[in-house]
This record gives structure tokens, C-alpha cells and sequence, in this order.
DNA sequence: CCGTCGATGCGAACACTGTACGCACAGCGG
DNA sequence: CCGCTGTGCGTACAGTGTTCGCATCGACGG
């Protein structure tokens, strides 16, 4: 309703400008933009819907934004504000590796749609939130007295971030269901089974385990794969 | 050429139906789409371009297809039937894994929207070249005597996927901008500096290596990793 | 040989998309 | 009071994925 549309130009049908919010702001663009991808998806992110949602005009944007890429490298370097890493001088750098890695499994799976646009962007937004992540890490990694700590350290990354993008994407599916996670699990096991039919080694089994309670299986396979990798890390070590 | 537009229904212009080309079928459709994907990228292929390089009109696609979607599913299985995969009685189970890894790199950099399509959309495909890429690999992890293959290869292919997608993503924005990798790196070198000004960890130093041969950088990058990860499941074997 | 039928191609149209352009107007310094 | 600068936004353009219905085809049955 703040679109007042005034097909004549009459002075006297005018309103005397009521305040109606702040207005508009790139903060307020990007966090808006943000709910709107937590809630609807990133297909259903468009411009004038967001526009819409702010009360404002479809191209108003356009005045603190350059463009929707620029307005997704601030939503995901906005996300990446949201990881907490443990204190950089943490004495032992196994159990923070650890908590920083579950740190960005969890915003990955509460925003899934951050996996899809560091699919097609990768990590080279160099925005605040991002750099000091990095940051971060690299003084946990070199305190940890690594002899190549940013080789440690995208190992480690790309392994979180891979299996956060499997997950997310299986959440993203789940959620477009509109089942919980176990109903569609159950509803999808005979599909599966069949599908692995004369295939030898590909069995459902270990599906049985995932239909009981799919987020502690998720759970626990991310941590096996993530101490896997940090018992590798550690050999790197010096002794 | 082939769409001849009659606005006068004339009997009298019609050609005799020259036969031009095997014409349409869900193979040769989705084998230009890939073609298309590897030469222009992701956001440039379109329903109605794509057409028009089949010398077919815009909507005839979906008598072979269903959405565009589809298309992108039937595309990603496409290419997954080019990763050759080691023989399934390697008796090296780690110098297999070693090769199957390098050969998915090998194609995810050869296609790089195909990191994009699967951050979106995840493993979730079944389609035929997926499953069998799984039983092959499945075959080898339990031939190894891994305890639980399955968890195993989920987070080798986590690793594997999760590095590819940054070096996609890295590999597009070089070609984005027309120059070689290493003229690219060598432009942005003063900028990623300035960036880490101020950041006591991060040093662009390791870029002056990248600079000479970024290619042969990236594959050291990756390998170091991928041994990473080798030496971590190693641990879980029985020994 | 002719009529029918299912499969295939496709032109037109619909509902959207991101974004450029230019106008209207607010507040403000001179 | 004038003009300027920054902000909102209506209009418009070129493009998108996809639906619908019509035209045309090869094959097949009578």
C-alpha cells in the first residue's frame, strides 16, 4: 500500500509522507533476502517479490544494490557472520578444528541454499564475514604449528563443505516433499531398493538405520568423514 | 533454415521433406546441451538456444524431455559416464581410489557447471552412470575390507567434490575473464594482498607459487588432500 | 489405395524474470 | 527561492521456461 499510484497528478491527493519504516538500506535488502532464501528456497528469490516484502518498488533496489549477484554475495558473506569459531589461542586445536567444522555444518544446513551459490561462485567473494573466518582458521592452524597450514586447512573445507552440500541439498529435497524426513525416507526406501536391484555391492540395508532417526545418521556420518580427515591432518604434524 | 514459415498455407511451396539430419531424439539433445554447457557455461544455456543449434524450434525439445530440469539430470548422468574408473579387482585398493579420484576431478574440471548442478541438487539422480560410478567404487572400499564402505566412501567423495567445486568455480571466473590463469592470477595478485591487509594470518605469499603455474599448483593442492584423507581411512582398516 | 491414428514438430501465447531509463520528488546548501 | 543530489519507482525491453492446439508426418489396417 505504499505504492500510492496517482494516474493524475493532483497536488491535493497526496499523503504528508508518513514515515513507514526506515525505508530502504542495503542491511535491510540483505537481510530480508536472506529470510526470504531460508524460507521459500533460491528459485523463489526474485526481485520484485523482495521487493514487494520490503513495501518498496520492484526496481528501488537498484539504488544500493548493483545487481541480484552482488545482493547473493552479501547474503552468503551475511550467513557467514552467523559461524562462531572457537577462540583463536584454544589450546588444542583438535577439538576446535572439530568446533569449527560443526560450526559451518550448521548454518550450511539452515541455509541450504548457501551450498548452491558457493557451487556456482566458490569462495572468492572476499567479503568481511568471509575473510575473517579464514582468518581465523589459519591462526588456529598455525598456532597448531602445521608446516602448511592453508593446504590443512582447504582440506578440511572441502571436505565440510562437500558433505554440507550433499546434506543440504537431501534437506532441500525433503523440505520441497513436505514430508517430515523419516515419512519421506520411508516412502522412498522401495524405490531405492529397487533401483539397487543387480547392482552387488550397492545395498539399502544401512537405509534401514537412516528410516529410525535420519538426523543422528546424518550426524554421525559427518563426524566419522570429519575424523577421518583430522587423523589424517594430524600425521602432518610434527612429532 | 528448416523452420519454414508458410503464413499462405500454399501447397504449392512446401519442400519435399529433405531429410536433414537424423532430427530429434533425447540423445542428440542432451549430448548439444552439454557441448553447450562446456562452451558457454551454465546461465547460457537456454531451451530456445539450444533448439536453435538443433536447427529444431523451441518447444519440440519437450516431446523428448519433460523440463528443463530433466535435461540437467539427464546431462549430469551424461558426463558422469565418462569417469572410467579402475578395474574392480585392483588388488591396490589405495592407488584405485587414488585413480578414481583423479578421474572425477578430471571430468568435474572439464565440465565445471557440473559442480553447480550438483550443489543444487545433490547425488539424489539414480540414473544410470551415477549408479554404476557407486557400485564400482562401493565394489573397491569392501574388497579393501573397509569396515563400513559405505561411510568410507562418502567422505572420500565429499573431499573429492567438495575441492572440485572450488576449483570449478575458481576455473570459471578465469575464463569469465578472458585471460590465462596465470595472467589472472597475476592481476589479482595486488588485490588479494590488499585484502589481507591487516589480517595477521592470511599471507598472499603462497600466490607468488600459484603465480608461475597455477595448474600444476592446484593438482599439488589437491593431491596433498586427497593423501590426507588416503591416511585417515587407512586407520580404519583392520589390520 | 485410402482412411485413420499415434507420434512428432512447432507458432503463438502466458506468466515471469533481471535490469536500463527517465521522471518525480525530498531535503539541503547557497 | 534555485538548483543539486540522492532516492523511489512506473514503464519498457529482451529474454526465460512451459502450455496449448494445430499441422504434418510415417505406418498400418481395411
Amino acid at each position: 500500500m505504499a505504492a500510492r499510484t496517482n494516474p493524475v497528478p493532483s497536488v491535493w491527493a497526496r499523503q504528508p509522507r508518513e514515515p513507514e519504516q526506515p525505508s530502504l538500506s542495503r542491511a535491510a535488502i540483505v537481510r530480508e533476502a536472506v529470510a526470504m532464501l531460508d524460507a521459500e528456497g533460491i528459485d523463489a528469490l526474485s526481485m520484485r517479490k523482495l521487493a514487494t516484502r520490503l513495501n518498496a518498488g520492484a526496481t528501488s533496489l537498484y539504488r544500493h544494490v548493483a545487481t541480484k549477484d552482488e545482493l547473493m554475495e552479501l547474503a552468503v558473506d551475511q550467513v557467514f557472520g552467523e559461524i562462531i569459531l572457537p577462540p583463536a589461542d584454544s589450546p588444542d586445536w583438535r577439538a576446535a578444528a572439530v568446533e569449527a567444522a560443526q560450526a559451518f555444518r550448521a548454518t550450511a544446513l539452515r541455509h541450504p541454499w548457501l551450498s548452491s551459490v558457493l557451487g556456482q561462485a566458490g569462495l572468492v567473494y572476499l567479503g568481511p564475514n568471509l575473510m575473517s573466518f579464514s582468518e581465523r582458521l589459519a591462526g588456529l592452524f598455525t598456532a597448531a604449528a602445521f608446516p602448511e597450514p592453508a593446504r590443512a586447512i582447504e582440506t578440511l573445507i572441502s571436505y565440510v563443505v562437500g558433505m554440507s552440500t550433499a546434506e543440504a541439498a537431501w534437506l532441500t529435497a525433503v523440505a520441497r516433499s513436505g514430508e517430515s524426513e523419516a515419512e519421506f525416507v520411508a516412502r522412498l526406501m522401495p524405490a531405492a531398493e529397487q533401483a539397487t536391484v543387480g547392482y552387488e555391492h550397492l545395498n539399502g540395508d544401512s537405509t534401514a538405520a537412516a528410516a529410525e532417526d535420519p538426523a543422528a545418521t546424518r550426524d554421525a556420518k559427518f563426524s566419522y568423514g570429519l575424523e577421518v580427515v583430522l587423523d589424517g591432518l594430524a600425521l602432518r604434524l610434527p612429532r
